[in-house]
DNA sequence: TATGAATGAGTATTCATTCAT
DNA sequence: CATGAATGAATACTCATTCAT
């Protein structure tokens, strides 16, 4: 290998960032937040730990990065899907399926997301920087209601509480789900979600 | 002390774990679920830790116990106040009302829920659990939109996603808000939440 | 074994700490202060780990006691030794036999105490346990120089000083014999330095 | 930059041990003997860990290279005050102040000092290095007192014990000092230490 | 020469569980 | 029944040292 110069050695840090988080998600998603050791990512990683040490000075700060990625993941999604459509209902439709595609792709994400929430209460970082992320995701749902309701194909419903309504419902679906498979048809949910969705902001007076 | 015969034993034993199961609660509710020791119960229900281990036999079966009582609350909540109508509309109302008052009354309901959710990948028998009493809570709903169906005031939807979809949507937005108190105002998110449900369930008057 | 009194309790829990701080004595001096581990103290007090810190809550904790019981030998050895006493000369004789004896009884006593030492400017809590201490070491030195200049046996010296000065020179002199038994003999030097503290503090002119 | 030649290459090698060991003074000082790291010494010396360790091939290693250099400095400061003067008695005091000077020039003098006394029972070297330099500091001592013993100003005591007390005296003195500032007045102090050595040495009968 | 990434042995501390009293 | 002393397994984090570049 030759000698890295600098700008060579800064990928190569980003690179092992990248290596240890996405260790530390298949670990997590396998033994739950509480029950996994830095040996753990470490030996996932392919690291030893005094290795995952040196890029993240702590257990806490990795999980904390982890964090942060969850949630751009899914943002990044859901702005994938719906800047695909220009009409309101279909954005709307795009976002609903993202949450749910999210879940059937990536099975242990709302399992991590949780473990998160769970340490909410007693973890104030923790919980920073999830009421920032929740409600940047709220916000690209407030603005297609908005966006609707101008251009009249929605009612005048109060955008903000909608949004959320329409996020808790979609999310926990998606968490439900990713519980136990035999719930129900993770399909026929989203159809339900979108109909009810549909039926309170779209003008029943056609 | 005079001896005390068997049925004042059994008796006294039930006393002692509710009394310990109560303490599992409050401790929980104040640290977390992965924060706490059996010291920390122990104390808090007044006893030292091998007497809690004489009623349990591991930190395990308390908590399981205690997850068990959880949802025995939940559902009794949502019976208490769904029994008091009679119209479809009216004990659907009752339900999400249930759902929202009772993070209101009880801050750490919700916390503690999730901190159980955390557990289910990685623990067979908290997702039974858990798993088994989601179904009941659901089942509750299912009863009064069916109910709803036959009576002619509902459309003529498909009863249980419908009803796993109210679940859902309304148990995430009482668990955000107890998660972040200035997310929403928990009263208009509920009536949203009604009037969402209510679009997609009534008969649109053609 | 009977079951325990409360006052047997106490007792033997007053038993266990003095067990695990001579144990913590034994070890550091064989090992110096900073090379022990709690592994070390465990075993030579015949305790686990766990044992250990039923009675110390930390490791710290343990030295912090054993610094204090340290002085307070040295303290009862000056004592037991001066009362014998009744003129200046002669207690004053005794408080710095008693200095030279403490280094011959007890090979690891200087030792230790210079391990703390190496701790003071690291350590505010050390700092102030020896400052009290070695004050008290001083003030008994301080009592009898009063007593002999006010009893006209001794000069009109400046009697904190002159003690501070005896208590340094008599403790080195110990400390340095304790590093290195070759360097000189003990007894002998004991005499000179009685020697030099009484060519100052006698009138010359008897 | 050209290859450097023999002799260049060794005052630079001489240049980086100084600078080390002077970073690894100033550390300890701050951080005391046992809680300094490797790194601590790099980033002081302006280099990096592996640099360190280019010059020096252990972290113990470093520490004793700078065990010699204090000694050394203190007895260069030693012989440069003592040798201005003369008479026994003048050279005698000028050595009493040099090592009360010391402790004011240089905070940080003794406490490196007694941390290395600190590891003296566990470690060979150091017990080495230490008694060869300390039984050199006496030897200055004790040439000053044959000095005045062979010209008649003292008394015809035994001169090694009597620098042995001292040095254990005037060294502790400075030693105290250094711990705790409010102890005494150090000048105050350096005159009463060179009183009573003098009124042991001094002929009574002038 | 010099760097700093990587290693891995070493350690204090926590805590569920056991059991003698 | 109840206590709490004692255990010991588990684990995050530190840091001297090595070595590829």
């Amino acid at each position: 290998m030759p000698r890295l110069k600098p700008e060579a050695r800064a990928e190569k840090e980003q690179l092992r960032k990248t290596q240890i988080t996405q260790a530390a998600y298949e670990v997590i998603s396998a033994k739950g937040y509480n029950n996994f050791t830095l040996d753990d990512i470490a030996k996932n990683a392919g690291l030893s730990k005094g290795g995952v040490l040196h890029y993240f000075k702590s257990k806490e700060d990795i999980l904390l990065y982890l964090l942060e990625q969850i949630y751009i993941i899914i943002k990044k999604n859901i702005n994938k899907r719906s800047s695909k459509y220009r009409t309101p209902e279909r954005r709307l439709r795009a976002i609903v399926i993202a949450f749910i595609v999210t879940a059937k792709r990536h099975p242990a994400f709302y399992t991590v997301l949780v473990d998160f929430w769970a340490q909410i209460p007693i973890h104030e970082r923790v919980k920073y920087i999830n009421t920032q992320i929740y409600k940047q995701l709220c916000d690209e749902v407030i603005k297609v209601i908005e966006d609707g309701i101008a251009s009249g194909v929605f009612k005048q419903v109060h955008a903000d509480n909608t949004a959320h309504a329409i996020v808790a419902m979609v999310m926990n679906v998606a968490i439900q789900w990713t519980f136990n498979h035999e719930l129900y048809n993770i399909d026929h949910m989203a159809k339900t979600c979108i109909k009810m969705i549909m039926a309170y902001l779209e003008e029943k007076t056609k």
